[in-house]
DNA sequence: AAGTGGTCTAGACCACATC
DNA sequence: ATGTGGTCTAGACCACTTG
C-alpha cells in the first residue's frame, strides 16, 4: 500500500491556512487590536494565491476573531466592551450605562457552579465580587461575579472606587484579559432576601436570572456571573430564520 | 454638465446582481424549494464572471433567502417548519414535538396588537385561533394566534382534527404561505384566569410570555402569536460576541 | 457520464485611509 | 503618494450528486 496523493480530500488550502492563522492569533502572536500583515504579504509567505488567503481571512472574520477594514488593514478583534447585560432589561433609560457599585469583594472557596465553569478543582479559591447596578438612585440589577486566580489578582487589592461602570475594559487594562465571547443563560426565579433588600423589593419577588460565562480568545472561561433583576423589567427579542 | 461615467461608486456588480435576483425570488419567480438556474447559466445571462455571480449568491445565502448544496444546485429556502416555540421552555422531553389541540377558532375584529402587526385597518376582521400544546396529558403552553384574511381563509372551515401538531407545514400546504423569518419577544407576566385553568395552574401564577411575529419571503407579517407557559419552565441561552 | 457547486490561480484595476 | 483591502475577470480543475 503506497502513500496516497498529496491533496487530502475534505481539506482545503484556505481551511488549513485559517487553522494556522487562528492558532497564531489565539496564541497571542498579534495582540487584540493589533494589525495582521497585509494580504499580499501573508499570501506570498504561505505560497498561495490572494483569493485563497482572502478566503481564509473571511473564515476568521466570520468567527469574530478578526475585523477587516477597507484601506486600513486586518485587525485582531479587541473584545467585548459595553454593558450587554442591559440587553435583557428595560428600565426606561435606553442605551445608557448604569452606575456600578461594588458591594463586596472577597477570596472564597468557589461553589460547584462557578468552579466547574472556570475549570477549578473542588475547594479551589476564587475571587468573588458582588455588584449593584443602578440608574441614578434606582437600583436595578444585582450581580454575583466569580473570577479565577491568579489571572485577576490585580483586582483583589486597592481601591475599587476608580473602577468605573464597566468591568470588561477594566479586565483588559488591569489584567490584560480580553472578553471575546459570552454565553448567557436566562431563567426565572424569585429574589433571595438579601438581593431583594438591595433592590428594594420584597423577598420572593419574581426575578429574571441571567447566568453568564465569558471566554477569552483562547476559549478559556474567565468569568462566571449571575445577574438578577425584576422579572417585570425583563424583555428580550430574538430573531429566527 | 455631462452624464457621469457608467460605474457608480459605492455600487458593486455583485450587489446589483443580488438585488435583481432577490427581487425575482421574492416575487415568486422560483417557488420555495425550487432550484435556481446553474451558476454558469446565470453568470452568462447577466454577462458577469463566475466569481461575481457567486459573490451575489453568497449574499443571498447569507440573508437566508437561498440554500446552496454542492453537486445538487441552488434552491430557494423552503421556510421554517419545526416547533421552535419549545426553544424557550424545558418540559423534560427534549426535541419532542408536543401534541396540539385547537381550543377555539373564530373570525373576530382584531385588537390593536395583532391588527397593527398584520397591517390591518382598525376594525378589520381577522382569524383567531386558540391552541393548547401538551406533552401527553400534561398541558404546557397556551397560544393565541391571529392570522390575516383572506390569505388563511382555507383554514376557517373544515375539520381541524387532521391539522397535525405543526402549523407552519399546514400553512404551506393549505394556504401556500411559507414562514421565512420570525421575531420573538420575551417577557414575564402572570397567567390570566382562563389560561391558568387550561394549564392547570393557579390564576396569577408567573408565566413567560412570548410574542411572535412571523414573516414570509416578501417580508409581509403573516402571523401574530402570543404564547404563555409556566415561568419556572422557561429557559433560554444566548451566545454573544 | 453529466451536471452542479467548490477550490485555486494570476493578474488588473478600484476604493478607501493615512501620511 | 503610498499602502491597504475590495472588486472583477477568465480559466482550469476538483468534489459531490444524480441518473
Amino acid at each position: 500500500m503506497t502513500t496516497p496523493p498529496v491533496r487530502t480530500p475534505g481539506h482545503t488550502q484556505y481551511g488549513a491556512l485559517a487553522d494556522v492563522l487562528r492558532a497564531r492569533i489565539v496564541a497571542g502572536e498579534w495582540r487584540p487590536g493589533a494589525a495582521l500583515p497585509a494580504e499580499q504579504s501573508l499570501a506570498a509567505k504561505h505560497g498561495v494565491a490572494l483569493g485563497t488567503l482572502r478566503h481564509a481571512l473571511e473564515l476568521l472574520s466570520g468567527e469574530g476573531l478578526i475585523e477587516r477594514s477597507h484601506g486600513r488593514g486586518t485587525f485582531v478583534k479587541a473584545g467585548l466592551a459595553g454593558a450587554p447585560m442591559l440587553r435583557f432589561f428595560r428600565f426606561g433609560q435606553a442605551d445608557e450605562v448604569p452606575g456600578s457599585r461594588i458591594l463586596s469583594r472577597q477570596l472564597r472557596r468557589a461553589p460547584a457552579g462557578p468552579a466547574h465553569a472556570l475549570g477549578l478543582a473542588a475547594g479551589d479559591t476564587a475571587f468573588q465580587l458582588k455588584r449593584l447596578r443602578s440608574f441614578g438612585s434606582r437600583p436595578c440589577l444585582v450581580e454575583d461575579i466569580w473570577l479565577p486566580l491568579p489571572a485577576f489578582a490585580a483586582l483583589v487589592e486597592g481601591d475599587a472606587a476608580d473602577w468605573g461602570d464597566l468591568l470588561y475594559p477594566l479586565f483588559a487594562e488591569r489584567c490584560g484579559i480580553h472578553v471575546h465571547r459570552a454565553v448567557d443563560s436566562i431563567g426565572f426565579g424569585v429574589l433571595p432576601a438579601a438581593a431583594a433588600r438591595t433592590l428594594r423589593l420584597d423577598a420572593g419577588h419574581p426575578c429574571a436570572v441571567v447566568t453568564r460565562q465569558a471566554y477569552d480568545l483562547a476559549g478559556r472561561c474567565i468569568e462566571y456571573r449571575t445577574t438578577r433583576g425584576d422579572a417585570h423589567a425583563f424583555h428580550y427579542t430574538v430573531s429566527i430564520s
